[in-house]
DNA sequence: CAAGTATATAAACATACATTTATACGATGT
DNA sequence: ACATCGTATAAATGTATGTTTATATACTTG
């Protein structure tokens, strides 16, 4: 009788999954166009416009975004359009930029 | 009159810190360093044991989780004990883990 | 001061990743 | 069919990062 595969809590936790969404929100570029999605859906010219960023660069980045099932893409016409697939991405967002805030507050060395 | 050097939302985000956070977050090791410093300050040997990774390797990531204000570090006789540098860590870890499932779980491809 | 334990650091390496430049693909209009 | 616009992809490059092996540092004990 071998022991249980698990190795981990009570609570599983995939952290595998985890990390790949870390890594996916681990881009300043990606985060400034998550925000930019947050206004609601828009063209990849849009994108490209708004935040001051290659177009190639802001596809590459695009494409990571989606791999990590961050955002929905349709297309319409010549246009492809980008949309977060959920709101919850906001909030967690958010929540690490406090977090962030936090700690850089608590630390006690200067 | 220039104009103000914000670019971003009203919310101010600060994306560079965020990003930096979520970086120390993406690497799976690290993650399971916190989820195991969850249950209480330890030391590198103990983490070493438990999680079953090379000492070096430990002490590498270790250093990581302290530039990114995570863990909070304290010297006992030749003991070096790390710990959560805020109980928050854990909440985000648990957020992050059921974004990412419900992302999987949303997605409607096959 | 020598030896052993706990931890950190250095070196070396492979891999991943962000960015740019150039090019290809797909849709639309003439 | 051609030209053009919007977007994706490829190639190239520099840099960052995870991991291992080997070594150094710090503390403790004899």
């Amino acid at each position: 009788m071998k022991e249980p595969l698990t190795t981990g809590t009570m609570q599983s936790v995939n952290l595998q999954a985890t990390a790949f969404l870390a890594k996916a929100l681990a881009d300043e570029n990606r985060l400034r166009i998550i925000q930019n999605l947050a206004q609601g859906k828009k063209s990849v010219s849009r994108i490209v416009e708004e935040l001051g960023i290659s177009q190639p660069l802001a596809s590459h980045h695009l494409k990571e975004l989606k791999r990590a099932l961050l955002v929905t893409v349709e297309r319409s016409g010549p246009f492809i359009y980008y949309e977060l697939a959920d709101p919850c991405i906001m909030t967690i967002l958010t929540d690490l930029n406090n977090l962030a805030a936090s700690l850089l507050a608590d630390r006690t060395k200067f």
